[in-house]
DNA sequence: GCGACAG
DNA sequence: ATCTTGTCGC
């Protein structure tokens, strides 16, 4: 059993691996996305991850992985929570992506290595940390139109706030592993078509529910 | 002690 | 995360 400490301890010891800088191939052909969901009234969790045409979007392949969750929410140790299901799913994928973006933080993180981190750091691939609300930092005169960025800060630049959609809350974009944050944050605005968070999200988060509806028949 | 706290 | 539907405010 994985103690808090012993978590803190492996973040501190892989931190350093992360890699900020442009890393990824070319034409981007795949996109991933990756999410876990819960169950309401048990411990169960489903991850999943989607692969995407990067041009078109359309769905190219789907695996979910259903289990019991091990490691408790706690903020900071979030991927200890959700990373065991999405590398199971990610096992079971036909193809690999060219890039992933993760449902929570890359390096916005008070440790500077958040879910889209670890699991970029763990598969030795390019991943962007988008999530939904912020962990850690603080951003101001951030503009009310859709592709408005404003630093998160704390007190140096963790991440960007991006506004995907005029007049909507903001996302929380960072580097999780082999990108930078301009490339993720354009690239997390590219995915961004329709609504405020990016399609890839969206899908994955589908798939995730329906494969722990599946599971529960 | 208080508030904040990815999903 | 899960609570969910109609309602408040711009």
């Amino acid at each position: 059993m994985l103690t808090e400490d012993a978590a803190i301890a492996i973040q501190e010891a892989l931190k350093s691996q992360v890699i900020a800088t442009d890393i990824l191939p070319d034409p981007i052909k795949i996109i991933a996305g990756a999410d876990v969901e819960y169950d309401k009234d048990s411990n169960l969790i489903a991850g999943s991850i989607v692969l995407l045409d990067y041009t078109t979007l359309q769905v190219i392949a789907v695996a979910s992985h259903c289990m019991e969750a091990t490691f408790p929410y706690i903020p900071g140790l979030f991927s200890f929570r959700e990373m065991p299901s999405l590398l199971r799913a990610y096992e079971k994928l036909p193809v690999q992506p060219d890039l992933i973006i993760c449902d929570g933080q890359g390096i916005a993180h008070q440790r500077r290595f958040g879910l889209a981190a670890h699991f970029g750091v763990t598969l030795n691939k390019p991943v962007i940390g988008c999530g939904k609300t912020k962990l850690c930092g603080e951003y101001q005169d951030l503009g009310a139109a859709r592709g408005s960025i404003a630093p998160l800060m704390d007190p140096e630049q963790i991440g960007n706030a991006l506004r995907t959609q005029d007049n909507i809350n903001p996302v929380f974009v960072s580097v999780g592993h082999k990108i930078s944050l301009p490339t993720a944050t354009n690239i997390v605005l590219q995915m961004c078509t329709q609504y405020r968070l990016p399609e890839t999200t969206r899908l994955a988060d589908h798939y995730a529910r329906l494969a722990l509806l599946e599971h529960k028949k």
